[in-house]
DNA sequence: TGACAATGCCAAAACGTTTTTGTAATCTCG
DNA sequence: CGAGATTACAAAAACGTTTTGGCATTGTCA
């Protein structure tokens, strides 16, 4: 095994200092070196493929060139995933490595897994959760550039992305009423969080621009699983003036509206509409009709994390106003299961 | 904001030299240091809140204290979570932080991406694929410990663990056997893959051990998406002599299965049993009943991989003959889609 | 031609650790 | 009591880079 090539290796087989080497390498600017000898020490280094060791890199210049991402869960959904390849794509970009944690919700692992982030000099932190959720930001992280992902942090002076929960509510249910259906159901969860309220807040306003009345009775909160939509779309399917069309919490809960419909005897769309909401693929578009429903922007608040948090790392002291909380779009993701209504 | 504290601040504030600092910490053996300094040392850099950076220390002991874990994909199912999950979990035991990159199956990706791990000074890397795959070992790996999780190369001399495809195949259509089942449809799939061949395989074994003979008939291969269990499932439910359980190639096409079911009219598992494969809980959870299936050792195999690794680093020259090639476990999730047959 | 600037390169310091080597001071024991 | 061993610490080198400051050499211009 032949020692590793470094700087010093380069140097001495180009017939000049390392100090050359690392300006012709680096494209230093006020001309240190000729043209000629940055091409010659270039193609030396290419023929010995040297690569910078990053370690030291890092160390002379106070910059690792890994950036910590850190989150709650990973495992259950592919949300992780999709968030993950986002912050990757837009990492790869910045010549960035991720270095990925993830706390299961313990506050002491994340307090442990956070300072290994720091000893090993990430230059950010990404801390993201898998549902948009407002939380707390360790008091470990006020000493580096910090962003937040799929969370919100009300009082913190940290920039966050998150989805615009009400603005896709509201496209799903206008999807419907284009379609021409005027009695919407909604099949709702039970949690206190951002998405309960803000999707809730989306119908409302949806219904009411098309100058439909709101009405209680229609929107019907149960657990946030198939088992929970079955319940909550059997009740409505049951009403005397039942819905035309459903609008789900998320998918599993339209999967359990699915089976609502077949258990009723309606058929979908033409006798029912369906919408969901998240785009698990694996639920989406596995199921008969295949379902419409609205993406949540994993992917793409993995790379305005990153981005954001790359100008942050760049600019030296952060004026403290520069506090961006953005609200990211949640396209329809158009499939069978809405139809107009039958009249 | 007060300059990092260093080795060398808690020297001073302790009154001795920085080795005598780095010995107390580091317990290094050999009596260097008095216990009494040790304890006074320990207890200021506990107060100073010292932590070692890691950059420096991995330059200087030629360890970086992060192993590479680089996958073909990781959006689209759980798996990868699951996987990433027990990576992490083995390796922060053994104090190791998790670079993560995936290739999205370009090879050119991939040799720039190992080139980057690889200036990063990683420790070992992890070549995951997301399904169970053969693969070849990209050649820049042969200078750093490597380990395949989920795939195997045949032909290279690296460990790797996948899932015992054949073992869970049997012990599926065991359960069916022992359930009284006698006439038991496969809904398999059609492409090459190490988990087709083994699971077929496993099926063959099982009806065998009950003294059932195997009927080519019985099994029925489509693409394995719901749509493709539905076909096979569709088919299978025709026949004269129908099967009273499906053993299918995974939880997608189970779910096709039991649309499949509904269609004929028969209820689960009154009527039909089903079994699935690959415990995707979000399908497997969420259908109506619940889908017993196969679980894929998926954080096993994360788990794995990073203790072979870490062994393999701590080997100084690794003996050639301790390639390891292991199959794990793929227990039985039991949920409510496996009856006894009507009679 | 002499002063001065520009060019092209190098030596050395620095980043923050760990480890090797050195050296006083104390102890052990014949 | 003196030689060797042991103890407790410190100085310095090393890991592989980047950057600062300096120094020749060449070119420019009055």
């Amino acid at each position: 095994m032949s020692s590793r090539v470094g700087i010093r290796q380069v140097a001495k087989a180009a017939g000049v200092s390392v100090t050359t080497v690392s300006h012709a390498l680096n494209d230093v600017g006020g001309a240190r070196v000729s043209e000629e000898t940055k091409q010659r020490v270039q193609a030396v280094a290419r023929e010995m493929n040297y690569a910078p060791n990053r370690l030291a890199s890092g160390l002379r210049n106070q910059r690792s060139g890994t950036i910590g991402f850190i989150s709650d869960e990973i495992s259950t959904t592919p949300f992780a995933g999709r968030m993950i390849l986002g912050a990757q794509d837009a990492a790869k970009k910045k010549g960035l490595l991720l270095l990925l944690l993830n706390t299961a919700g313990d506050a002491e692992v994340e307090e442990a897994e956070i300072r290994a982030l720091l000893q090993h000099q990430v230059d950010g932190i990404v801390y993201a959760t898998m549902y948009h959720r407002e939380v707390d930001v360790p008091e470990l992280l006020s000493g580096i550039p910090t962003v937040l992902a799929d969370a919100s942090a009300p009082g913190a002076r940290v920039s966050s992305v998150v989805p615009d929960e009400e603005r896709g509510a509201r496209s799903a249910v206008s999807e419907l009423l284009a379609a021409g259906h005027r009695r919407i159901g909604f099949v709702t969860n039970q949690d206190n969080i951002p998405a309960t309220r803000q999707r809730l807040a989306g119908y409302k306003t949806a219904v009411r621009e098309y100058g439909v009345a709101y009405e209680p009775a229609l929107v019907v909160a149960h657990q946030s699983t198939a088992a929970g939509g079955f319940k909550a779309a059997t009740h409505l399917l049951s009403l005397d003036d039942r819905p035309t069309a459903l609008f789900c919490f998320n998918d599993q809960m339209a999967m359990g509206a699915y089976q609502a419909a077949a258990a009723a005897g309606l058929s979908i769309p033409a006798e029912l509409s369906v919408i969901g909401f998240d785009n698990l693929e694996i639920i989406a578009g596995n199921l008969l009709p295949a379902l419409t429903t609205m993406q949540l922007p994993h992917y793409e608040m993995g790379v305005w994390a990153i981005e954001q948090l790359d100008q942050e790392i760049a600019r030296p002291a952060g004026p403290d106003d520069s506090v961006k909380r953005v609200l990211l779009d949640c396209p329809l993701v158009s499939r069978d299961s809405v139809a107009p209504p039958s009249r």
